[in-house]
RNA sequence: GGGCGUUUAGCUCAGUUGGUAGAGCGCUACCCUUACAAGGUAGAUGUCGGGGGUUCGAGCCCCUCAACGCCCACCA
């Protein structure tokens, strides 16, 4: 059916492309109009479902996410064109360390996890919270908020309920913040599918599936030495640490041996050296190992050593993992160095000691005599000598230890072998800490990842990862994977575990038996809800309960990110329609992070992948190539961009750039942008202005032109269609491979011939061969119907080929063929170039051979090239008559290129064509000589 | 140390099964031409990182080296 529609006139056009007043008229329009909504009525098959990334939220937004949701956003708009019901939901990502960290500083307050809640509570300068939200976060301020020594503790301190509060305060603003931008840049995500990662629907699918993995057996709880960040005072995944390079030292220490015939007295025999760079964990010594091969140390395994200053006896044991070429060969294990020590230790007999608090501070211990020692690890042959050294170390951070130890063996003669020696070392750090991690003991609860490993390869396998090598770095990851993914933290702002445990009548929590909450009370905080069948009055006392004081990892929830929008367990009918997703978009560093946990989660759940196919963005580098971000104090923020270049100019610049590849942050690529948005702005205005002079009002031509195509007749005419309908194939083959970039290149291009070339040649034509002024008669002549066709189905299917790119002027041009009005009767959303349908190639009257069409169009731009060059190295305008253009080709060429001879001539003002006298046969380049009209009888 | 990627004009980047090296920016000159001076036209610019190989023919395929980036491993 076929609206009868109006055409504005060019006097009705804003002369100018005000882009900041359109980019508001339209955003208000399509939210009104409701373009981007879901419809859940529509099968599966009809939908195209996006996983989009939940930005954190306590962070500035920087010109990197913009860059990357935009070609998200790209691709999303062409598969709406395309037909599909789009579901594109938009999250914030909130809970976390970075919330609190931002919220510790923004209100100046602290948690603790016992203190009682306040309901009346509320932080300080709350009023102007806008005002706080709004000053970015500076990567100066302290991770941790300071417990000032001298106790000038300013910091109020605050319950776990209160500190979550405050931190639901801020990120509402910081998402006010995030979703301002994400609508002025142009997304065209669906507003009611918003989440935010703390809010009660997450924490409750969040708990659901923490619940779903006990009772499929994937999950288990642990008291076992786990990576320990000491300033945030919990434990850290191995997805989440990194190695950062440092300067350490080797420390050569003399251990004396413990011969049979001097075990009595204690004095040692034979000597040997380890060399170590953690002289502080000296009192943590609980063995010393080296190769069984090793020939060195074959007299030693079975004896004892004696550590130095500890005179702790240490059995010297064969063990594989030591590597004879490195170091001495023979080195000391101890709870905890490094990795290595967790797995000899848990593999062994031997105690733990633990001397490293959870804040990262020497513990207070003691050294007792053997016939003391019955009750605790550290038993000393000399524990006089021994605590009196050991004092010194007590409450220091490891930092600190690490020096007074140095300077203990370099006090104590007979000690040191050499002189300590500087040695590069990667030393492990949480991704977001200041100080290096440590092992520590806890009780923790682990997703099982080791034991499924192959099928977790398998799944990786069965996704569509675009670049294709980023499947790699997912394999890659796999299996290097040597830890289960550890998903509890000691913080507060978090999703806590739904769970309690039995305190038995001496006061011991029974951690063996948990008791998980129903599935009917989630979401639940177990500090504050009471476990089936207990009563608030119960709570931490003998023969009642105590709550799990976790929280989850972030990527805990992050991780159902697809379950979360699906609305799994909740609504099979709702999830059946939108899991598996069909994309997921993602940078490169979180490949390890949230595509992992997300394919473990949609396994173990379902036994599926999550998605069919992932979309890796590259990263927006500084000038100097590294990664532009925060850290690096350059404040660039998008919406700077957007007031002066448009929004449709920044898009491009994003969508310029191929998934998986890394771009140069290069302000000029905005300035290219905004040109060929004004561009397709001024061009529009100009056909606009060939359809009033030639009254070509009706509007919906265009749309019946399937049927009426004879119209088009002239040569030009249908060599040009036939190129953009090439340009309309070739963009559709890029975006189903999700090569946005590549799109775009190809209607860019089309788009600049178009304008350069086919509008400069038919413009006489196009106006009838009159002047401005001039009046055309009523019954326009063949060639000019011919014109206007092409000229309204080519800005049609410009408008539509560039709308995933540029939507605020693209929706602009389309509204002036006045489609874009709401039906009065239905109400029914208006008709937008967003919801229009893709183009496909239009059916020529005569069919032309695309190479014919190419090859032709290239050589009449040859002339008219040639035409231009001639009058510019003569410093002549465009206008210049051409009093005789000579060209010279073979019989065939001259006889295809004669039909486009008078668009050429009333392109170039050319008076005469002559075709050169010589007919040279095979001749493979045209010959093309121009001679100007003298100044005189110009 | 292992892996992945990148290296093409001064800059940012294209280059789809091997077939005469491309675009934009910048630069130079010219032009107010019935859309556009926030414009247009024309022009100059390259050992395609180095070396070797396969081929009639290599920017593209193979080997090798180098630089840069990223991921992983490396705490005795």
């Amino acid at each position: 059916m076929t609206k009868k529609v109006q055409r504005k006139t060019v006097s009705e056009l804003p002369d100018k492309l005000n882009f900041s007043e359109i980019e508001k008229k339209w955003r208000a329009r399509w939210e009104e109009d409701g373009i981007y909504r879901w419809n859940s009525d529509r099968p599966r098959s009809e939908t195209y479902v996006v996983d989009t990334p939940p930005p954190t939220v306590s962070g500035s937004l920087h010109i990197g996410h913009v860059f990357s949701f935009t070609q998200t956003d790209v691709i999303v708009r062409y598969q709406r064109m395309c037909g599909k019901n789009i579901f594109y939901p938009i999250g914030w990502d909130d809970n976390g360390l970075a919330t609190e960290r931002r919220v510790q500083n923004v209100f100046d307050i602290r948690c603790e996890v016992d203190k009682a809640y306040q309901p009346e509570w509320k932080p300080e300068g709350v009023e102007h919270i806008s005002l706080l939200a709004s000053k970015s976060v500076s990567k100066t301020i302290p991770t941790v908020p300071a417990v000032p020594a001298n106790g000038e503790d300013t910091t109020t301190v605050v319950s776990r309920q209160n500190f979550i509060e405050a931190c639901q305060l801020l990120t509402k603003e910081d998402e006010k913040i995030y979703e301002h931008i994400w609508r002025r840049i142009g997304l065209s995500v669906d507003w009611q599918l918003q989440y935010a990662t703390i809010d009660d629907h997450c924490r409750k699918i969040s708990q659901l599936s923490f619940l779903d993995l006990v009772n499929r057996g994937y999950v288990y709880s642990e008291e076992s030495p786990t990576m320990w960040d000491v300033d945030f005072q919990t434990a850290v995944a191995q997805a989440e640490v990194e190695d950062r390079e440092s300067v350490g030292h080797f420390y050569d220490i003399v251990f004396k041996v413990e011969e049979r015939e001097d075990y009595e007295s204690g004095n040692g025999g034979t000597n040997f050296i380890i060399s170590t760079t953690r002289p502080e964990l000296l009192a943590a010594c609980i063995a010393v190992v080296a190769h069984p091969d090793d020939q060195r140390y074959q007299d030693l395994f079975g004896k004892y050593a004696i550590t130095p200053l500890f005179n702790v006896r240490v059995p010297i044991l064969p063990a594989v993992h030591a590597d004879p070429s490195k170091g001495t060969g023979i080195l000391m294990v101890c709870t905890f160095g490094d990795v290595m020590d967790v797995e000899w230790w848990k593999h062994s007999d031997q105690p733990i000691r633990q001397i490293i608090g959870r804040d990262g501070k020497m513990l207070d211990i003691k050294f007792v005599n053997a016939t003391e020692g019955a009750s605790t690890a550290f038993v000393s042959l000399f524990p006089q000598e021994a605590n009196h050294h050991y004092s010194k170390l007590v409450g220091h951070s490891v930092k600190s230890a690490k020096k007074i130890m140095a300077k203990l063996l370099a006090e104590t003669p007979g000690i040191l072998a050499a002189p300590a020696r500087e040695t590069k070392q990667a030393v492990k750090y949480y991704e977001k800490g200041e100080r290096p991690l440590e092992f520590i003991s806890t009780r923790q609860w682990f997703i099982k990842i080791l034991e499924h490993r192959d099928q977790l390869l398998e799944q990786g396998e069965k996704i569509k990862w675009h670049p294709e090598h980023m499947r790699v770095r997912y394999e890659h990851w796999v299996r290097g994977i040597n830890q289960d993914w550890c998903i509890s933290r000691q913080r507060y702002f978090g999703v806590p575990f739904p769970v309690w445990y039995h305190i038995d009548q001496a006061g011991n929590c029974d951690y063996q038996n948990p008791i998980f909450a129903d599935n009917a009370m989630l979401p639940v905080d177990p500090m504050i809800a009471v476990p089936p069948g207990y009563t608030e009055g119960q709570r931490n006392l003998p023969g009642g309960f105590c709550a799990d004081k976790d929280v989850m990892d972030t990527w805990a929830t992050s991780s159902m990110t697809p379950q979360i929008v699906s609305h799994w367990q909740l609504n099979p009918q709702r999830h059946q329609k939108l899991f598996p997703m069909d994309l997921r978009p993602q940078s490169h560093e979180i490949i390890r992070t949230w595509a992992f946990y997300t394919i473990v989660k949609a396994y173990y759940h379902q036994q599926t992948i999550p998605w069919e196919q992932v979309a890796i963005s590259g990263w927006v580098l500084d000038p100097d190539r590294k990664k532009m971000s925060k850290s690096k104090g350059k404040v660039i923020t998008p919406e700077n961009f957007i007031d002066t270049y448009s929004a449709d100019a920044v898009r491009y610049w994003s969508a310029k750039a191929r998934l998986g590849v890394d771009t140069a942050f290069e302000e000029g690529q905005f300035k290219i942008g905004q040109k060929l948005v004004t561009k397709i702005f001024n061009a529009a205005k100009f056909i606009f202005g060939i359809f009033e002079h030639n009254k070509y009002n009706d509007a919906s031509e265009v749309s019946k032109l399937k049927e009426t195509n004879k119209e088009i007749t002239e040569p030009l005419d249908l060599i040009w269609l036939e190129l953009l309908n090439q340009a309309v194939v070739k963009s559709s083959d890029y975006f189903n491979l999700l090569d946005y970039a590549g799109a775009l290149q190809i209607t860019e291009e089309t788009f600049w011939a178009f304008c350069d070339h086919y509008l400069e040649l038919i413009k006489v034509r196009a106006y009838g061969g009159k002047g401005a002024g001039e009046q055309i008669e009523a019954s326009q002549s063949q060639g000019v119907r011919s014109a206007l066709v092409t000229l309204e189905f080519s800005l049609h299917t410009f408008l539509k080929l560039f709308a995933p790119f540029f939507p605020y002027v693209t929706e602009e041009i389309w509204s002036w063929s006045c489609v874009c009005v709401k039906d009065q009767q239905t109400a029914a959303p208006v008709d937008s170039v967003h919801s229009s349908t893709w183009p496909t190639p239009l059916p020529l009257p005569t069919e032309i051979n695309s190479d014919f069409a190419q090859s032709t169009f290239r050589q009449v731009v040859e002339i008219i090239s040639a035409i231009r060059g001639a009058k510019t190295a003569q410093k002549r305008n465009m206008r210049w008559r051409v009093k005789k253009l000579t060209l010279g080709h073979s019989a065939e060429i001259r006889e295809s290129l004669q039909a486009f001879l008078p668009d050429i001539c009333n392109a170039g003002n050319v008076a005469q064509v002559e075709w050169s006298e010589v007919e040279v046969a095979g001749l493979q380049e045209l010959r093309v000589a121009v001679e100007l009209d003298t100044a005189e009888t110009n």
